[in-house]
DNA sequence: TTATAGTTTAGAATCATTACAATCTAATAT
DNA sequence: ATATTAGATTGTAATGATTCTAAACTATAA
């Protein structure tokens, strides 16, 4: 192994979570990157693939992003539509949807302000806020 | 009939859709009210079933409110997890949702200011701004 | 080194949605 | 009115995403 793992080994270790060789994969292809990366479960499952050059079962990819989900290391985004998308930026941030290519980018939570927010329901407290703004070309016709 | 539908039949037909008696029922349920509503297919099939006491079609429900929105009758919203809701309120607009019982309020347009936007990514417009206020109880816990 | 609790796996099961082909019906022309 | 036809409805099959399951495997602790 030429990769120093042991980051990612001491961060699932103290998450109660077992460094296994498929967690690890994970972690390299989802977190050794400057940029915040969208993907979809099959999406990454083949990104995986290519990464270690041998199979990993689906269901070990779903098992893993909830686990890393539950934990907090990634983030489900809202999106219309039946396609699950998650996103390795975990904070609270929002997003353009590009509505002709299905494309996302980051909005960093600093360049969106909202304001005027009603208050939340009786016994309820607001836990996140998320803003997305869809766009599309010009000449896009948003009726099929 | 009882019901008075010439009203339906001529926003069907004006919107090049043919008034059938499954449309009519759909509008029955869907606008003929005072509140906004939000709905998932098998709900809304539900519905129309309980209303007209007589068998619809899974596919034509789904058929039918494509239509409508496709017409701009229905607004479908964003949510995560794989089912998706439709709101009869077609304008422009925000929600609450209430991450323990997964229940939809609508927020008007005016009580929420969202300041700051970052422009479009080039060559694109900004077709919509939807906001998704997520609540909890306060004693709800959010990892699993 | 062994025991065990947690993990991975393939495949089955489930659930939402779309596709399809046959039947039916509203609108149109005769 | 009637026949024609383009559009609509229907049940069922197909698809696709996700979850479930039970057996095999493995990291960890004793």
């Amino acid at each position: 192994m030429i990769n120093d793992f042991t980051h990612y080994i001491d961060r699932l270790r103290s998450s109660g979570l077992r460094p296994t060789k498929q967690r690890l994969a994970l972690c390299k292809v989802l977190f050794d990157r400057k940029e915040t990366f969208h993907f979809t479960i099959d999406n990454l499952k083949k990104k995986i693939e290519k990464s270690t050059k041998s199979k990993i079962s689906l269901a070990t990819v779903y098992n893993t992003v909830h686990a890393f989900k539950n934990k907090g290391y990634l983030k489900e985004i809202s999106l219309q539509g039946n396609k699950t998308f998650f996103d390795t930026n975990s904070k609270s941030h929002h997003h353009f949807y590009d509505q002709d290519t299905g494309d996302l980018i980051d909005i960093k939570n600093e360049d969106i302000n909202v304001s005027k927010l009603p208050s939340a329901p009786k016994g309820k407290k607001i836990k996140d806020i998320e803003v997305t703004v869809s766009v599309a070309n010009s000449n896009h016709n948003q009726k099929k």
